[in-house]
DNA sequence: GATGAATGAGGGTTCATTCAT
DNA sequence: TATGAATGAACCCTCATTCAT
């Protein structure tokens, strides 16, 4: 008798509610969570191929074993940490993108949301890995080219296109290499993670004087 | 000294010729140059944590063992592939640097240099090396921006002041972000590596199209 | 006797209807019975080690614990197998040995009967695991002796004593050796296991010519 | 000095005689050998699936890793252990069965070198696992069946046929079903590894007696 | 020096068993 | 009772490193 009391108080812990449609659901997504976020430290600390999953079962506060019962192997962990957290960056990125404002302005609230959302999360980790283990995870490359790149290359294609015409900026050249656009945000990443030490780097300033150079702006007279 | 004259020795001993006294050494160095490119290659196709020395060995035709005569460990291999590819190209782009011709010529130099010296040789698994496992290989990685990069960036900053005094150019946030300048580079490099298969990147035409924003060139009217 | 009615009173509480007392016990059985089949065509196909209990779960329809409510461990789920399904085949068989008919047609049914009751059911792979695992189960082993083939040979060699006597058989030895009798039937369950589909074996004609050759029929003259 | 003395002294182990061709390879065959004995062992104990390479290492004296030298994995150490065990026994025994002496003696003999080369050795062992583990490999299976049984069976079926034309034997059922005529020798195996510490049995014995009936010796009157 | 067999620590993965729900 | 998520010990296999030859 007492087992099922006790336990109907642990289900609704004193509230007047109806009682968590499932509470084994909501501890099971949350330790799948604590897995992804333990495996992302781990693999931008050390690479995929030398994390070891023991590490991030210890970080996510799990047994190893229940690693698995998320996860096919550790290649579907690092597959799924790029699915599940780029994944929603690229829908914001195109609201923004679809904002009808100058141009200028549109490239600074690009370049704050990319640091913030971006530079200042575990997002950079992200694309650091998957620039370091692109290579060995062709699945994951052409999911991040399809998924992500080529979506966010087809807004930004079409904003140089509008700027363009509306005489906001005058390379025409940005058409064919929307990567001259993106690039020092990558190598910002790049360098972060490398040089930082030696030469610390101000990445929204970066950002910025690359936006002054694309739009011609800053110039001495 | 002593060491070649005993090997030496040992070997020819009771036979009449004289074996070139460095026919050792020569041999040893080409070994030695045999494990480096070999090991490039493995590390380049897999990544370091995941290349095996076995595969090193026998793709130098060396025995296994023989790679610890030459290096003490994977780590050591692996930063010396750095160490001996990339010291030597930076004294030829310091002489580039030197020339005292217009900067928009030298900047199209310093392109082809970069395509022919970089981008269809190895340097750029090097460099893409660097950036993959930098930050597992501190020293390296320090090594790498004291030897290679603060020395371009030294001549990237002179060669900017001079552009600048001389109105050849006239975004003066390059002194300060030098990086910029270099960007488009390491974006092509990874872009090869991870999604030229996608959309294959002409990366000369990428770099040309780069120089003509920074310097202000090829706008529409 | 507690424990069903706490249970009944806790499943019905506030309905009308008076649920069959026996209704749980006799699903409880049916769920026993179902996993006991579903082990033995588990451990037929993989061996004991191999076989795993989530796929015993799966098979039988109920959920890994359930296993453990109706047996201790593995090793008694698999020790119950045999247990449970041999048992009951050595009652009817000595039965049949009972039969005072002639001895020859007696040993005829007695072959049908291995065919119809073994051969062409389970109880083939059951036998065969026996052999397989045995060793491994020095208990099982014992259970096998004293409840089936002790029994079985008691059986045998006093029809053997009275063949012998009414001049049915002439082979004395059969009664120090009943295991020349039962080769053949577990010859051929091994060979049917291993090497049918190379060369298919006919185990009644096997059995029926064993029979020919134990009572001197079928002779060339 | 004193390093390659104490070789050469190691080597050639103050015998006076050419120094062995190769001590490496004969201490890599020797440990080859210690592997698959020791395996043997193990898996004999244990069956397959429950056998530890770990133990195998330690019963062989070597490291887990050597046995991955010799054999590309478990499976491949099972496999071989078959084959280089029993291949050489089927040569053997097929010189026996061209002897051209009574049917009778040669039976004896080929009892008799069963029990010597089969029952009194390991390969009692290896016969019993591929009865066990044969399911589970066909490969092994089809091996056993190709260069073991299908080889001894055309011995086996040509001196049925010799023994019927010379009247050595009567029963034609044989040339159909030889394996009426191996099935006590397996059995045998069998019971000795499950119920002999119930009933011991005399092998030889049994296999004499079998011998009696299907020649239609020791018959009462 | 050169070899490559041997080592053994280490890591990914499995699966019998437990236990909160 | 029944469930199935969680556990963690165990095991196969790899591979950097050593060392006798």
């Amino acid at each position: 008798m007492a087992k099922p009391i006790r336990k109907s108080v642990s289900r609704s812990a004193g509230r007047g509610r109806i009682p968590s449609p499932s509470l084994r659901a909501e501890k099971s997504a949350a330790r799948r969570e604590a897995i992804l976020s333990a495996a992302l430290d781990e693999f931008s600390a050390r690479g995929f191929a030398a994390a070891r999953l023991d590490d991030v079962a210890k970080r996510a506060g799990v047994a190893k074993g229940t690693i698995y019962l998320h996860f096919r192997d550790k290649d579907a962990l690092f597959q799924e940490i790029v699915r599940s957290m780029m994944g929603p960056l690229v829908g914001t990125l195109e609201g923004v993108f679809r904002a009808d404002i100058p141009l200028r302005t549109l490239a600074t609230q690009v370049v704050d949301l990319f640091v913030r959302e971006v530079f200042e999360t575990r997002r950079k980790d992200i694309i650091r890995l998957i620039m370091t283990e692109g290579p060995r995870f062709p699945k994951l490359a052409e999911f991040y080219y399809r998924e992500v790149l080529s979506r966010i290359f087809v807004g930004i294609r079409a904003l140089t296109q509008r700027g363009l015409e509306r005489g906001e900026i005058s390379h025409e050249a940005l058409l064919r290499f929307p990567q001259l656009i993106a690039a020092p945000g990558l190598v910002a990443i790049i360098w972060i993670g490398l040089f930082d030490r030696f030469e610390p780097l101000d990445v929204r300033e970066l950002l910025r004087a690359h936006l002054d150079i694309l739009f011609d702006d800053g110039r001495v007279p």
